[in-house]
RNA sequence: GGUUCCGUAGCUCAGUUGGACAGAGCAACAGCCUUCUAAGCUGUGGGUCGCGCGUUCGAAUCGCGCCGGAAUCACCA
């Protein structure tokens, strides 16, 4: 079915060249939904076409109305306030769009096929040496959101995630374990492999520090001390070994790692998150650096007498960035030249996003212009989904200090308040135990996740535990809860669904209708701006709208047969968008709750 | 200091390409369940959209300059 929006553009242009002799592209005409406080579906802003009208705007306005609404049986009639032209649409428009387009399940979404964009999309990037934290939840909810909203947009999508399994900073919980483990395993200590692995992590500083004031007090300076600490030293001989494959510390290693990995696997597995594909830092660590080996020889970058490799980049304005270090081996930048060039050889991607925190910039940046100084044309796909820091009431987390929010404690907590709150209410008391935890769970994790996805992902955002658990208003449960009430009204009204089309549509019924017209600019934006708080919003809005009329209009008791049949099915269409709006947050929405 | 991002109600956040008196939720107060799920609905109060200048018929939105905050500028990742 046409775009009613499209059309009045068009039409619109129709009327200034017959009225005004004046041609001009359709974009040129603003078209926007009418505000709520005025009648009319959709406003035509008339103050740009004043000069083609020669007139006052509402005599502009009026000319430009009557032209239209005679034109087309969709328009209805019109109304002129100030430079704004209100436009009514049809009833018989609403109804067959209603009828029509709304009822496909795949409403909105584009069909995905062989020729479709190719994206990749990085996120999670777990570290193995602590259990993850709400930063990571962030990052795994926005990327696998993304991922669904550029599918549902028509991409071919590959999620993967790129685990930092090597370094320094394993070697610190490795060697604490070594000394201070007792041999204790996931099993023996009945904790979950990342956190038993985390707690050695924090054993580690906890020791590091004590020995640094040991050595300040012996009058060493702080720098000084904090290089010479017995316990960092061995960690580095640690990783030398590591890195030399000594057989002791790689089976060590694995071991460890093998723990953390069953660990995030039940944590990826409760967010609902899950990778196409995972790659390892210790398989990928050594590769960019016959790219930047080349990228000497072409002379884009330079050597050092040391042996170092560098790019210069102060044409950009920026400085020296460091590729290869003076013994050879390869700096982060360095490995990420080198997944790039390997990802895009392996699956030329149409476009790569990463999914990083924004404490991350400037070495995207970089990346993105020694990609293009060693001559890769695709160095533009690469694109740096840059979020915002989580922060709580109380300031910045800080998870050296255990000041962290943990992922595994926070979806405890979130489960046991919607089973709290469901008790209180009551609902659910026929169903049985299994039945209900599913339903908790869904509740849960409908207002984590939403919580945090409904804010924008490039700004900073404070997380309140106290608000979070809050399950009223601008909430996932309230989403949830709307989808829950309709269909309990869909499950009582079948049979009584036979809509024919021979209805008058009320204001309510209008305003719903023309919201969910909208449903698939909204995806298409939030694809575009790789923003999942636009959906999000969007469904709030939404449900705020069919909880008024939900409250003010009776479904099941409508006064004609057909009326009935034309509200079941509009709530029936509102349930589907819910639903598919929800998918694509990663959200689940309860039959009953 | 350089670069990037942010500053909207007491708090948390919306506000597509500039458009009609700036919107929600939470918190506070007052109402609405013998009727489709009250995790809902309705109402009241609450703002110099950080500040100033500029562009424009029109600026929370665009430009410039300040003020305030965040991140980053390692032979860490």
């Amino acid at each position: 079915m046409q775009r009613i929006d499209q059309f009045i553009r068009s039409l619109a242009v129709e009327a200034i060249r017959d009225s005004w002799s004046a041609t001009l592209p359709e974009d040129q005409i603003q078209v926007q939904k009418t505000r709520r406080e005025f009648i009319g579906d959709f406003t035509i802003v008339v103050f740009p076409l004043l000069r083609f009208s020669r007139l006052s705007p509402e005599e502009t306005a009026n000319a430009l109305g009557s032209y239209m609404v005679d034109q087309s049986e969709m328009l209805s009639g019109f109304n002129v306030i100030k430079g704004f032209l209100n436009l009514l649409v049809s009833q018989k428009y609403w109804i067959e769009f209603l009828n029509g387009d709304l009822r496909s399940a795949v409403y909105g979404f584009t069909p995905v096929h062989e020729g479709s964009q190719k994206v990749m999309i990085e996120f999670s990037s777990p570290n193995t040496n602590k259990p993850l934290h709400l930063g990571h939840i962030r990052n795994n909810l926005l990327g696998y959101s993304i991922s669904r909203i550029l599918k549902a947009s028509g991409k071919q999508v590959r999620k993967v995630n790129l685990v930092n399994d090597r370094g320094i900073h394993i070697c610190k919980s490795m060697l604490a374990w070594q000394k201070f483990g007792d041999d204790e395993t996931p099993e023996s200590s009945g904790m979950k492999g990342d956190h038993l692995v985390g707690k050695y992590y924090i054993k580690f500083d906890q020791v590091y520090k004590s020995q640094i004031e040991s050595l300040v007090e012996e009058g060493k300076t702080r720098k000084e001390a904090e290089t010479a600490a017995p316990v960092i030293e061995e960690a580095r001989e640690m990783l030398r070994k590591w890195e030399a494959e000594d057989p002791e510390v790689r089976a060590l290693w694995e071991m460890m790692n093998n723990w953390v990995y069953e660990g995030f696997e039940r944590t990826y597995s409760r967010l609902g998150v899950s990778f196409d594909q995972t790659y390892y830092e210790s398989q990928t660590f050594k590769l960019g650096k016959e790219i930047v080996q080349k990228g000497v020889e072409a002379g884009v970058l330079y050597k050092k007498e040391d042996g170092s490799v560098w790019a210069d980049l102060t044409d950009e304005g920026l400085d020296q960035k460091l590729l290869l270090r003076s013994d050879g081996t390869s700096v982060y930048m360095t490995q990420d030249v080198g997944t790039a060039h390997q990802r895009y050889n392996e699956y030329g991607f149409d476009s790569h996003i990463y999914v990083v925190g924004n404490e991350q910039n400037y070495h995207f940046q970089v990346l993105s212009i020694v990609l293009k100084k060693l001559g890769f044309e695709w160095a533009d796909k690469l694109y740096h989904l840059s979020y915002g820091m989580v922060e709580l009431p109380e300031g910045k987390m800080k998870s050296r200090e255990g000041k962290v929010v943990d992922a595994d404690d926070l979806m405890d907590e979130m489960e046991t308040t919607a089973r709290q709150m469901s008790e209180e209410l009551g609902k659910l008391e026929d169903y049985n135990g299994e039945e209900r935890n599913s339903i908790y769970r869904q509740v849960g994790m409908g207002a984590l996740k939403y919580f945090i996805l409904k804010v924008d992902p490039k700004k900073n955002m404070t997380f309140d535990p106290r608000e979070s658990v809050d399950f009223n208003g601008n909430t996932g449960p309230f989403i949830q809860y709307t989808y829950a009430r309709i269909r309990s009204v869909i499950r009582k009204g079948k049979g009584h669904d036979k809509f024919a089309g021979e209805v008058h549509l009320n204001d309510k019924e209008i305003s719903l209708i023309r919201m969910m017209y909208e449903y698939p600019d909204i995806i298409g934006e939030s694809s575009r701006t790789l923003n999942p708080s636009l959906i999000a919003n969007f469904l709030y809005e939404l449900a705020k709208e069919f909880n008024q009329f939900y409250h003010d209009y009776s479904i099941l008791s409508a006064e004609k047969k057909e009326e009935m049949a034309m509200r079941l099915l509009l709530v029936e269409v509102i349930g589907q968008i819910i639903d598919s709006g929800m998918d694509m947050l990663g959200i689940e929405v309860p039959e009953r709750m």
